[in-house]
DNA sequence: AATATAAACGCAACAATGTTGCATGGATTG
DNA sequence: CAATCCATGCAACATTGTTGCGTTTATATT
């Protein structure tokens, strides 16, 4: 199932015109295979061995990533981004997140839905908004 | 009034058994006298050179007042806290904030309020939630 | 298949934010 | 006045993320 996620990855990243690496591929299959958001460290620790990769170039491949939009990155308190692969209603960024104050596990609320009757002070322009629920998952509460 | 703020703030450190220390008092002063909230940086400019803390000394200070729910940290996406007086609605920590895009100012939208009629998946317990809608302020915009 | 080339990569160095340990100084209390 | 404890300053460190630059490699072209 990697292994398929693995051709997937690789498909998509050649759709946006990019090159195939072996980096490229794993970060995005781990991504794929994940639910929930990841930091740069949990990234690279799943890693396997054969795909190391510094550091940098794994900065590097996750802002390419993002800016093909085939993932997004997740704003956190704790000064670290996270990032999550974009499929589906995810692709919007219009959905909030839950963060665990104990585990610091992030998880996509997709039920979550942003209602826009509010608005902003005159002259203040809307771009996107970032909503974040803390509080405790299943397993540390 | 810049002086009647350094009473209350002396005041408000005082009810709380602190210390009421030119650093401190200075601190909390300007954070009251500010719509927006602030970071370390601007903090730090905008104390008189006769207050002119360490960096160390800023941040335990920072610490302390928010220990004690005279001011309030929120988060950012550029890896930078930023600090806000508590007063009035804002003691509640449910209201949303404000990022501009251009300028980076953050002020806090008092009017938008946040509904709870969703619910997280089972297990999980809500604690806080923090909303930040993103884009161009009336200067900026 | 060989080659040219632009895109990725790795290393080193750097920047910014924030934290910790420890010694010093100054206010508060007895 | 002395003892104590809180606050401060300095130095050193940790973490996250970025920039410059030379090298490697995937991909297109021959």
């Amino acid at each position: 199932m990697l292994n398929q996620l693995h051709i997937t990855a690789e498909d998509m990243i050649q759709q946006n015109g990019g090159r195939a690496t072996a980096g490229r591929i794993g970060i995005l299959a781990i991504l794929l295979a994940e639910q929930q958001a990841m930091t740069h460290r949990e990234i690279e620790q799943r890693l396997p061995e054969a795909v190391q990769l510094d550091r940098v170039t794994l900065y590097r491949a996750l802002e390419w990533l993002a800016g093909k939009n085939l993932i997004h990155k997740v704003t956190s308190d704790d000064r670290v981004w996270r990032y999550h692969a974009n499929r589906g209603v995810h692709n919007t960024h219009q959905h909030a997140h839950f963060k665990c104050m104990c585990c610091a596990q992030v998880i996509c609320l997709d039920a979550l839905t942003i209602e826009r009757n509010w608005h902003l002070p005159t002259g203040y322009r809307f771009q996107e908004i970032e909503l974040t629920v803390k509080g405790l998952c299943a397993d540390c509460g």
